[in-house]
RNA sequence: GGCGCCGUGGCCGAGUGGUUAGGCAGAGGCCUGCAAAGCCUCGUACACCAGUUCGAGUCUGGUCGGCGCCUCCA
């Protein structure tokens, strides 16, 4: 399998199955509900695993949830409550909603404030080596001993301007590893800098290398963390020589009014209203339906489409199987082997009628559940009766009338020879 | 300003040198008591300009337009 590498801009091969593929994608900060937006890396991240699963590989999925942050001790000051009390409420929101895409979980869900010793270890470290500095119960990273710094998002090091000075850096691109705490602050934790808490990129290197190992293979993120939160990452852990992620997989942004969907921009919609109103299905369809490492655009309208084509691989377990040729499969699990082409698999897809194969690749999104037939209750049925005693009288009249009847339950009466059969309005 | 991505038919969206992508919506037809589902047909798609080539949506240069990052952000 081959995917789309953003550190070296290209297309690298994955070593052969078995393995171990060993990812680590960055979560959300947990503050308040998750956006559809957020949930196209934790989508992405499921696929890539099922898929490699599915082609033999052995493969660890680490996904972490940033609970200490500026945005945590901001909203949690603003509702009085403890920023603790908040992140909790916020996590379990961000385990409702991920696991109402039936996706399953990934292996290892990681939080930074279970991780402090490793953050602070990983610091002292850092200062050991030189590679930090502190400076007034902070600790910066010095950029200026990191040569390589700015490969990963491609900007030369010269042109960088931080536009956040601080007069305790050295240099003003240098970033916070630690950070004492201030007043608004009511979690910290104790170091030999002082009482503080982690800067933001450091808690993913130090939770990706507890977990998987100082290499390992995938790191995966949304396009707009490559700078400064996976540059920094880099720089954290390659600077002390661990050769950390081999290939970098970053998403493209959802876009709502064609601009990116952010929290900081307030046009966002919840992952939990897209649920409630559109399914998981039709979500899921619509995160197949473009290319992930494409922007897209979010809109009713796009959702209406990925409904009406999720309905029409139900459509495909309505009607009768047929075995597909034997190379089927291969023309499927080669779109997906090149770099994840989704919507090019289910142009494959929609060629099927062979039950048994197209459950399969749908069951590869977790969209296996589109094969199974809802049964209608027992009222509607009893309607469907009447009406076919009614067809069979020809009696038209009273057989249109039911059929109202019965949509009006929600239900779709379809004739088929010698019966009918009961399907569930969209 | 710097770095990068993109511009495909009404809509979404694959495709990187030459043969139908696929889906949604629309029109006509077949089927049906009527429908639905399905199937068939249709609307002559590649932002613009120049160039390379026997041949370009696909390569090169330029123009215009959109987006992202450079600052918290998936």
């Amino acid at each position: 399998m081959r995917l789309y590498d953003t550190l070296t801009r290209s297309h690298v091969e994955l070593p052969p199955p078995p393995g171990p593929i060993r990812m680590y994608f960055c979560g959300s900060t947990v503050y308040q509900r998750i956006h559809v937006g957020n949930s196209r890396p934790f989508v992405l991240g499921m696929w890539l695993r099922s898929w490699l699963r599915q082609t033999g590989y052995d493969v660890t999925l680490v996904h972490n949830i940033t609970d200490v942050d500026d945005k945590v001790y901001a909203e949690a000051a603003k509702q009085e409550i403890s920023s603790r009390e908040l992140s909790e409420r916020a996590t379990s929101w961000f385990f409702e909603d991920t696991d109402d895409l039936g996706l399953g979980r990934p292996d290892l869900e990681p939080r930074a404030t279970e991780t402090i010793p490793e953050i602070v270890e990983f610091v002292r470290e850092l200062v050991s080596r030189d590679l930090a500095y502190v400076a007034n119960g902070d600790v910066y990273f010095r950029v200026a001993r990191f040569p390589e710094y700015g490969q990963l998002s491609g900007a030369r090091i010269e042109d960088m301007v931080a536009q956040e000075t601080s007069e305790l850096k050295e240099d003003q691109r240098d970033f916070a590893l630690w950070k004492s705490q201030k007043p608004i602050e009511d979690a910290a934790w104790d170091s030999p800098w002082g009482r503080g808490r982690p800067g933001w990129h450091i808690e993913c290197s130090a939770m990706a290398e507890k977990f998987l190992g100082r290499e390992f293979e995938i790191h995966g993120g949304g396009n707009d963390l490559r700078f400064p939160h996976h540059e920094n990452e880099l720089a954290q852990s390659r600077s002390l020589g661990h050769p950390f992620a081999q290939v970098w997989v970053h998403n493209g942004m959802l876009e709502l009014d064609a601009s990116k969907m952010s929290k900081s921009l307030g046009n966002v919609v919840t992952l939990r209203n897209v649920l409630d109103v559109w399914g998981r299905e039709a979500l899921l369809v619509f995160h197949l339906s473009g290319f992930w490492s494409k922007p897209v655009d979010f809109s009713d309208d796009v959702m209406q489409q990925a409904l009406a084509r999720a309905n029409r691989f139900r459509d495909v377990f309505r009607r009768p199987h047929e075995d597909a040729p034997a190379d089927a499969w291969a023309g499927f699990a080669a779109a997906l082997e090149d770099d994840f082409n989704a919507p090019a698999a289910l142009a494959v897809m929609h060629e099927w009628r062979d039950h048994e194969l197209l459950r399969r690749a749908l069951g590869v999104f977790g969209l296996a559940t589109l094969a199974e037939q809802e049964a209608a209750p027992a009222e509607v049925t009893e309607l469907a009766d009447r009406r076919q005693r009614a067809r069979a009288e020809r009696d038209f009249d009273e057989a249109d009338r039911l059929r109202v009847e019965i949509e009006r339950a929600g239900w779709e009466a379809r004739d088929e020879p010698g019966g009918y059969r009961l399907v569930r309005l969209p």
